[in-house]
DNA sequence: CGGTGTGAAGCCTTTCACAGCA
DNA sequence: TGCTGTGAAAGGCTTCACACCG
């Protein structure tokens, strides 16, 4: 009988670390490593040997006392945790800078992200090419979003189209979105959002030049 | 004789919340708002009022009982106790996409933050001209780092380049690090670094996607 | 032995509830 | 009266330390 699941919850500050291991166990994996102690791994991801057991139990009992984790093993298990195991669609509304560099970026596709439309309401930009999508319509994107079946959404439009698109792409079916534009976006129960401001980041690491930094990641 | 400066030492999380506070609060300077109370300030930022009182308190009392906080003066107080009252510089290593967008992103220059270098190995890419800054030598780092007094470095090379260019900045005296690069980067003590991975994003997404998020912002 | 899995302790953060001031 | 500032309580997260197992 195969073993029983772990426990019914996972601490959202292990969900944030989840996919962390993730990244190290896929580089130990293409470097051929078979087994990681939570010593070696927690000194790859840089957190402490504690956290990574700790983090890891929740998911159940996946190592071997005097041996550590699989990583073959590891990697498919936080993967079908994280919900990696299918293909997830995602959309960039905002041809910008910064979506355009984003619908180019390799690291979506490496992990098995698919971005399957682009959207802008400038004329100039729609119908050009971006990496091989081409931007449609913003006015198109209740139909799009829909027909394409997007899981995740981005926003890099400027702050003030943010809240209008959010309520749209919700509207179209999505229920997770990740927002790049530096203003607050509120969204339904039942929606995930994480919010993220590169500005403000900025602006994090310039409180702490003056004053000595808590370890390592701020 | 002017009041007393609040407590000594302000909570990380705290620190984390004061950038998103300041964005609403020039959001508001512009606008013509003069003062807001905890209520409306927590509502705008997407956080509870209790929150807000408790964050602010730790820079000392700005507030007015029976009023709310001045929108100016708190405005001008978050900035100082951040480090924004004098501009600082920034240097891009990696012209690729990401770092392309970057230079080009106004949210650096409105908030105070001037872009001063740009870096890339690619003999293609050296001398050619991204925004109004001009693609210097990667091998030249350490020089043009010292001699243009870069304050933050933000690393958009791919992974394998990552350490090797944090390593060279650091050697340079940069002591705030931006990595999107998207491996663990470790430096000395006394330096501070944030990660920000944006398929790790897009991995805690998934997450929730079957399950009910926590509330807005997970 | 070596290294995981885990209760318990300690620390940090958030929420509560209200005294006190404009 | 209205809203801040803050102790106290509650909750969540990290670290410790060790029993237990391969």
């Amino acid at each position: 009988m195969p073993s029983m699941p772990g426990p019914r919850t996972i601490p959202q500050a292990t969900v944030a670390r989840l996919p962390l291991y993730l990244r190290v166990l896929r580089e130990a994996e293409a470097a051929g490593t078979a087994t990681l102690s939570s010593e070696e791994l927690a000194h790859r991801a840089g957190v402490t040997a504690a956290q990574i057991r700790k983090d890891l139990s929740h998911l159940g009992s996946y190592g071997t006392r005097g041996i550590g984790y699989d990583v073959d093993q590891l990697t498919r298990e936080i993967g079908r945790r994280l919900g990696l195991d299918e293909e997830l669609r995602v959309a960039i509304v905002g041809a910008g800078n910064l979506g355009q560099a984003l619908a180019r970026y390799g690291g979506f596709s490496s992990r098995g992200f698919r971005v399957v439309a682009i959207f802008d309401t400038d004329p100039a930009k729609v119908g050009t090419a971006v990496g091989d999508t081409l931007v449609a319509d913003a006015r198109k994107m209740p139909t799009v979003v829909a027909s394409q079946q997007v899981d995740i959404a981005l926003i890099t439009t400027p702050a003030p189209a943010a809240q209008w698109v959010a309520d749209a792409v919700v509207g179209a079916g999505v229920r997770s979105i990740l927002n790049f534009a530096p203003t607050t976006v509120t969204v339904p129960a039942g929606v995930s959002i994480r919010q993220v401001d590169l500005g403000i980041e900025l602006e994090i690491l310039s409180f702490y030049r003056k004053r000595v930094a808590p370890a390592s990641v701020v």
